[in-house]
RNA sequence: GCUGCUGUAGCUCAGUCGGCAGAGCGCGUCCUUGGUAAGGACGAGGCCAUGGGUUCGAGUCCCGUCAGCAGCACCA
């Protein structure tokens, strides 16, 4: 016969624990061990995540959910952000909470009060959220009926949670208290406030409710939260390191890029520098490119509107693009895409497939509206300049130029050194109507079997293509692990019918030609910006605008440090020279805080053995070398464009 | 575009209660000629974003405009 006072616990490592009926999952955890208990924030019970307060009154799986997992990261972020509400609802009358989530690196609360808050308030909150953690308030969770839910949320004036309330379906809903702040909220939560101990708050900004442009904005408290006192450090070192390498800073301080007032927003000035940098980058875009059987064509910066009334842009795009310019009684627009000009080079004749595949390549500026509130530095602007490129082929061609296209990714990722991810993004709910089922079917197949073909690895993103075209992203992890936006592929399905792009096949009839298109850095600009954080300034040797600075310690050495110099420079290597009358010290100085991967310094011995010093980036104060000896090791780094040692932050 | 914050020397920033515009870096001249992350002295450099208002008096307070920043929304 059955005891019905105990009852046996699962654990994850498949151990079974008689507990008495009605145990907590705290009690259960507490006899695992105090360390568990202390650490833990929740638990799941039979797959389901539950406060710890949960009785178990049969047999069960039991988990005890700590915060050194996602999960109960996530939980501890969420216990704070209610935390934070308790203290903003103290400090503030007549607040009205929107919603208050865990995010990636945090959590936020949306709060709707008449004052607005300001960052210099961030620490009174703070301290006021200290002040609830002394007083270790319990969370406590209350099952509600809808109707109750409602009455109680109408009396204490809460719009936003009754707007919530009218999209559950479910009979029942949670509450949660804490002090006296109740929140309408899923859960779990830790049992109590005392188990905040490492949280800071960080930013304040404005959030439409619900997301949406057209409804109301709340003002959005930002913070983050950790288990540990060492992780909340960690990640406000990252936060500051990612500050330091700050595009806009590092463009400013290597004298790279500029914006002006006068010039217009959104648009980049190029320093020499950074047009250095940039021509590297070109360079090494077109050899590839070539190599692989694409020609370089060139459109012209603005076109009849006739071209963009045809391809759809002017219906589908028309409030990001630059208002037209009259001429001759016809409108003019600054181009917005590449996309027609190459189509037109490609209709310029007959094309047969034995033609095919036709891969035409520019280098191609174009301009969009950008609205002002989206503009950032080179990474959003209003005139940027897209690798732009469109590969006309065969139906039967697709999968293999796919293919072909991913072998062309994955050489130019790696050689900036960026690690990435590729997804397949098939056909959203809103598309394009002219292509079939089957079109996008079909389409969205080839992209598959490119990447099968090529092996690489990748996820589907069901319903985020565009509206014309399927179409593969590659996301990017830069040295900090950030992830940005990176190549493209796409096969349009609607500009070949728009523009009756047709080849002749060996059946001698026209048939719809395929147009893929695609962009492997984006925009120069933007991958330009992103290169810079992802280097924090410290470029590989081959992309170095300033690759060797020599370094003589007196006048008398001037003339040796030029030789050396016009030396470097005939062997291809931009070096210049500081005869400033400083000390070394200082122009050590210089020359790092300028991020120049070699400085040679000059003196004496030197001009005696005929030799160099060389301290560089990578390997500090080397002691002297030949210089043909160091000729020869730069052309081999510039050659396997070797990237910087530990160029990888050392916070992650 | 929306909400909030911020505009002071080329850059980073101080400027108290409304009372003569400041510092460091950088730049120039001079001294110094030096050995691996900042030698010294002197000097130039400002319509305090901009237009209005309050005031005997505005960098400072109020309103508008412009620009930048953060987030949201947007991103062919």
């Amino acid at each position: 016969m059955e005891t019905n006072t105990n009852i046996s616990i699962t654990l994850p490592d498949g151990s079974v624990k008689k507990h008495p009926r009605g145990a907590s999952a705290l009690e259960v955890a507490e006899s695992i061990g105090p360390g568990l208990a202390g650490d833990a924030v929740a638990a799941r019970i039979d797959g389901a995540l539950v406060d710890l307060s949960s009785k178990i009154s049969q047999d069960r799986r039991l988990e005890i959910i700590t915060a050194d997992s996602e999960e109960g990261l996530g939980i501890l972020r969420h216990s704070t952000s209610h935390v934070m509400a308790l203290a903003v609802q103290r400090l503030y009358k007549g607040v009205q909470f929107g919603i208050g989530p865990a995010i990636n690196d945090g959590f936020y609360y949306d709060f709707d009060l008449k004052d607005a808050i300001s960052s210099d308030d961030l620490t009174e909150i703070e301290e006021e959220m200290e002040r609830i953690v002394s007083e270790k308030l319990p969370f406590r969770r209350e099952e509600l009926s809808i109707g109750d839910a409602r009455s109680l949320f109408e009396s204490i004036g809460q719009p936003y949670k009754l707007e919530l309330l009218e999209e559950i379906e479910d009979e029942k809903v949670n509450v949660y208290r804490t002090g006296d702040f109740v929140d309408l909220c899923r859960g779990p939560h830790i049992p109590d406030t005392s188990g905040l101990k490492n949280f800071k708050l960080l930013s304040v900004a404005g959030a439409y409710w619900r997301g949406s442009a057209t409804k109301p904005q709340l003002q959005r408290i930002y913070g983050t939260a950790f288990a540990r006192k060492k992780e909340l450090k960690k990640y406000l070192h990252r936060v500051e390191e990612a500050e330091k390498r700050d595009h806009r800073r590092i463009g400013r301080e290597l004298d790279l890029f500029s914006m002006d007032e006068e010039i217009g927003k959104g648009l980049v000035l190029w320093h020499p520098k950074g047009v250095e940098i940039r021509e590297r980058i070109e360079q090494y875009w077109k050899n590839e490119h070539r190599l692989r059987g694409y020609q370089f064509v060139r459109t012209p910066h603005l076109a009849s509107e006739k071209v963009y009334q045809r391809s759809g842009h002017i219906p589908q795009y028309e409030d990001m693009m630059y208002a037209p310019i009259e001429i001759e009684g016809e409108r003019y627009r600054v181009k917005p895409m590449n996309c027609p000009g190459h189509i037109k080079i490609f209709q310029s004749q007959m094309r047969s497939y034995r033609d095919l595949p036709i891969r035409y390549a520019e280098l191609g500026t174009v301009y969009r509206f950008e609205m002002s509130g989206a503009l950032h530095g080179m990474l959003r602007v209003r005139g940027f300049t897209q690798d732009d490129a469109h590969i006309f082929c065969t139906p039967q061609q697709l999968p293999g130029e796919v293919e072909e296209l991913l072998g062309l990714v994955d050489e130019i990722m790696g050689a900036f050194g960026y690690r990435y991810k590729a997804y397949l993004a098939t056909r959203p709910e809103v598309s394009l109507q002219t292509a079939t089922d089957q079109e996008w079917e079909r389409a969205t197949e080839a992209l598959q079997s490119g990447l099968q073909r090529y092996g690489m690895d990748y996820s589907v993103e069901a319903g985020e293509g565009t509206f014309y075209a399927p179409k593969i992203d590659v996301k990017l992890f830069d040295a900090l692990g950030r992830q940005w936006q990176g190549p493209t592929i796409q096969v349009d399905l609607n500009l070949p019918k728009r523009f009756e792009v047709k080849y002749i096949a060996d059946d001698g009839k026209e048939h719809e030609c395929i147009i893929v298109h695609r962009a492997i850095l984006g925009s120069l600009e933007r991958f330009v910006g992103g290169l810079i954080e992802h280097f924090g300034g410290w470029f590989p040797l081959w992309l170095a605008p300033e690759q060797v600075r020599v370094l003589p310690i007196t006048d008398d050495h001037t003339e040796y440090a030029h030789n050396v110099r016009d030396t470097l420079r005939a062997g291809g290597i931009r070096t210049t020279c500081d005869e400033r009358n400083e000390k070394t010290g200082y122009k050590v100085h210089s020359g790092t805080t300028d991020k120049v991967p070699y400085l040679l310094i000059v003196g004496e011995k030197e001009v005696k053995s005929g030799t160099v010093s060389v301290r560089s980036h990578d390997g500090g104060d080397e002691g002297p070398c030949a210089l043909e000896d160091l000729m020869e090791r730069m052309n081999k780094e510039v050659e396997t464009k070797a990237l910087p040692k530990n160029f990888v932050s050392d916070t992650d």
